[in-house]
DNA sequence: GTCTATAGTCCGATAGAC
DNA sequence: GTCTATCGGACTATAGAC
């Protein structure tokens, strides 16, 4: 036990997120949400990059997640069969907590410069996707392409399951637009 | 004739191009900028929202370009076809500028921010894409998986032509990368 | 065109854990 | 002693307000 207050970072982060769902992100300033977690400017800044990384805490965690589920799929499994077990991980996490998803993901859509962050960080899960792809021997094309055509179907998946709340299972959408996508002929 | 030097907003755009590559992005300053281009920093942020925003400055002709290719396109064209219409439109415009796009490539790609940026700007023009294929009666699922899974195709391409200089044309690349991606199974 | 708030960095100080 | 986490103040540049 400490001189200071545990869980530091969880603190900043219910903190942060609280204040941009009740004032808006532009509206809310670090000192405001270091003041409601009991700390100072300093010590967010000391957690997180800047003011926009504290809504992405977790995304190490679901990229981490995300490599393991490709690197456990069999060795029968095609590259995009891999990458789907991966989508289906990172969906089981979303379907979890569904709600603290929703509410952080109305936040994202009304400021452009959260969705930017939101979108490096899905980039960032693509190239570990792809790189975790190369590691069972598939080509650096083939990797990349899997990956970023992965994501994208992700994409237009975790969009439906946001806009239609509780109609379907997150890793049944996934499924449901990588069949519509087969059916349209990527390569036609 | 008038009072100032006409081309403002070209002149910033050159401005800041050179400086970012010079002293790098991060250690270029507004103020720096607006000098180089006879201007004041007020002006830069009248004609740039900020400091990122001018290295994307062709980004909304671009998008334009790629919107009418899609309404351009045949009654018999697919949606991906019309969808690979839009980048050959894109792929011929970035091959012509060939050394100003790798250069600002290069910058681009050296920081986090204004990838950041290029990500945002790339999903505007797949959102718009999805638009253009939804206004030839395709459903709003299929337009945006092909928006969002050609988008990502473009990616690789894309990556592909400035990683390999001079090697191949870009439109070839994308169709390849488009191929390759079919022969994995989208849908499988 | 001037003024100002805020983001974000740098330096150092401090206080506990080990 | 070392290591790690918090705090304080001064500072620059961005970006928006007036």
């Amino acid at each position: 036990m400490g001189r200071w207050e545990p869980n530091t970072r969880g603190r900043l982060e219910q903190a942060a997120l609280e204040l941009y769902v009740e004032r808006g992100f532009e509206r809310t300033t670090v000192a405001e949400i270091a003041k409601r977690a009991g700390l100072t400017e300093r010590t967010f800044f000391r957690h997180f990059a800047d003011k926009r990384e504290v809504l992405f805490a977790g995304s190490g965690a679901l990229r981490d997640l995300c490599v393991e589920a490709v690197a456990a799929a069999p060795d029968s499994a095609t590259p995009m069969e891999s990458a789907v077990a991966a989508f289906d991980a990172a969906a089981a996490m979303f379907q979890e907590r569904g709600d603290l998803v929703r509410q952080r993901q109305n936040v994202i859509a009304a400021h452009a410069e959260l969705r930017e962050r939101e979108l490096i960080k899905l980039a960032d899960l693509s190239a570990a996707l792809a790189d975790a792809l190369r590691g069972r021997g598939v080509s650096d094309l083939i990797a990349r392409l899997t990956a970023e055509a992965g994501t994208a179907v992700f994409k237009v998946a975790f969009q439906r399951w946001i806009d239609n709340p509780g109609q379907r299972d997150l890793s049944q959408l996934v499924r449901e637009c990588l069949d519509a996508l087969g059916g349209v002929g990527a390569g036609r």
